[in-house]
DNA sequence: CTGAAAGCGCTTACAG
DNA sequence: CTGAAAGCGCTTACAG
């Protein structure tokens, strides 16, 4: 059944049907209603691939995630890692739909995902893409840009040296007010001992969390410590080695963690060697994923709006296309602190 | 840049630039490379509507997660439900990347987006689809097959009246068999007022999660009370519902909830209402989420393999579509009891 | 308001 | 081994 057939059946022109199909105006209500009644009755629906071909647009938006964890983990585990990425997927997934927009979802893990991924762009599956949690100022995003392809980015550093990102939609959360405010807190609690574990510092977030740190410290009058700050990569594993290895020499009496896995990983590392929180160390994430409230003691963290900045992307993203405009925009997202019990005043 | 001018930077015809991006074998090596190093040169990817106008696969598979719970929820809260799902929703992504598939993701919550589901079916914009968390035997899905699409279920009646959801691919953990031994552990600790908080009981988890404790309390001969049964939806929510209801009569000594979301909700109301876990209640829950093993005490629970389920429902599929076979199949997985610390003998 | 025809960019028998 | 041509199923100027 394709529009020939409907065409005929309803003694009309293939010309015609189309024009009902697409809605156009130029279409008497009687022949629309009989072309309608048709398709209906034959459950007609128009190849995608011919609409495409013939102009139309293929209405399928990417998302492409790069989970920086599956490098490190082991087979079947891989792609479970991240609730915050888990997220952000339907919140794109929710609004695209209300633009009537399906969603492909890719992961990207090595190169031969980014040759996918760009694959895709080239041969027009998708009309659009938004990226989350890729690395900053990655080259395959900058070759996608100027490409001329319609790009939203995610945690992407919006003063890039390279002019390719600073004309896409941008899309960030405040690291850097939240981090320097949650040392803030700490510093108001009583603490001068403040440890830091960063997150992934390929990535924008983690670097402006690092800052944010860094410059609450050095307002508040405290000595910045290298060895109160240790690396880690989001990911629970990481943070419980980075607690270990932080408490491991002179302790701090407050750790500010670079997000909320992390800092059950360094909870887990915490209580191994015998200390309580917040009793004898205080500590604070980012993210407020939802584990954060359920344990003990609940934690103190800071909320990244996820789904007002998947709606920011998507919708931007999805007005560009439609459009065909490439206008470049830039948000900066405000970040929550979240009071619970895991810090306590000295 | 399209084949055509391919074709003329090479020398050749578009049927030999075809042949060769198709890999076929009638190609003398020396016109191969020559063709190659001039798609590379201008970084030229074939229309993927063309070809699949042409006859070709999309190579894109659909995921469907039916998620009951956004109907209940708040608007912008409805998608962040599930990390079920989201744990499927990976496992299917990257299990399709190794056949070279990539996913389309879509959730399913009323009407129009079943008119839309079944669009990308008939308008082919993928090969074949999974469906997750769907109502039992629902006429949507039903169509779908008897319209010859190919299609994965999850948690679907394999023993179904309905011929068309015999006929496909089908995947479910074994509920059944881990209630049953979820109660008799129970009672092996020496409990006999066991309750249940059920899930969405038009969901099939959900039915035969009941029928497994209902029949193991038969074998054991303990009375099934139905105040001691009571329903919930599988929202943290309806968890916290359900258990407020359930304690405030005849108090039982144990709980056997639906799944871990209920239980976190369960857990908020027996903290609630002053009572200790295990101490005064003993709970055991279902799907090992990530968050049960981090709260207090740590939750008993089912563990469901995700991964496997996901990766047998999805090579399955991408199997029966290249094959172009309409086989069927039934899968039934063990679930694993996890035995942590929210019981206790009696 | 409507139809005939060209064209989108491929693949694939077909013929050689 | 290779090219010319038909065809996939639409949309859209164009002409009337």
């Amino acid at each position: 059944m394709n529009s020939k057939d409907i065409a005929k059946l309803a003694g009309v022109s293939r010309s015609t049907v189309s024009r009902v199909i697409n809605n156009y105006d130029n279409v008497p209500e009687e022949t629309k209603r009989k072309v309608l009644e048709i398709i209906k009755k034959y459950n007609y629906v128009p190849h995608a691939s011919a609409r495409m071909l013939a102009g139309k647009r293929n209405k399928i938006i990417g998302v492409f995630l790069y989970d920086a964890k599956a490098e490190a983990q082991t087979e079947h585990k891989k792609v479970f890692a991240s609730a915050y990425f888990n997220n952000f997927t339907s919140a794109i997934i929710d609004t695209a739909k209300e633009h009537g927009y399906n969603v492909l979802a890719v992961m990207i893990e090595n190169s031969k995902d980014w040759k996918n991924a760009k694959e895709i762009f080239y041969n027009k599956t998708i009309d659009g893409g938004i990226f989350i949690g890729i690395k900053n100022n990655d080259p395959n995003i900058k070759e996608i840009i100027e490409a001329g392809f319609k790009v939203a980015l995610v945690d992407q550093d919006t003063k890039s040296a390279d002019e390719a990102f600073s004309k896409s939609i941008i899309i960030n959360a405040d690291n850097f007010t939240a981090a320097y405010k949650t040392v803030k807190y700490l510093v108001n609690k009583g603490h001068t001992k403040i440890a830091h574990i960063t997150g992934d510092m390929s990535l924008l977030s983690a670097i402006e969390r690092l800052e944010g740190y860094k410059k609450a410290l050095i307002d508040s009058g405290i000595l910045i410590k290298n060895s109160f700050i240790v690396r880690g990569f989001f990911t629970v594993e990481s943070g419980y080695k980075a607690a270990k290895k932080l408490l491991l020499k002179e302790k701090p009496t407050a750790i500010f963690i670079g997000n909320d896995s992390m800092a059950l990983g360094a909870i887990q590392a915490i209580q191994e060697l015998g200390l309580k929180i917040p009793d004898d160390i205080s500590i604070i994430g980012f993210d407020d994923i939802e584990i954060a409230k359920y344990i003990t003691p609940s934690l103190t963290t800071n909320r990244i709006p996820i789904y007002d900045m998947a709606y920011i992307a998507t919708t931007n993203l999805i007005n560009s296309i439609e459009e065909n405009s490439s206008f470049s925009a830039s948000y900066l997202i405000p970040v929550e602190f979240i009071e619970r019990n895991s810090c306590r005043s000295l």
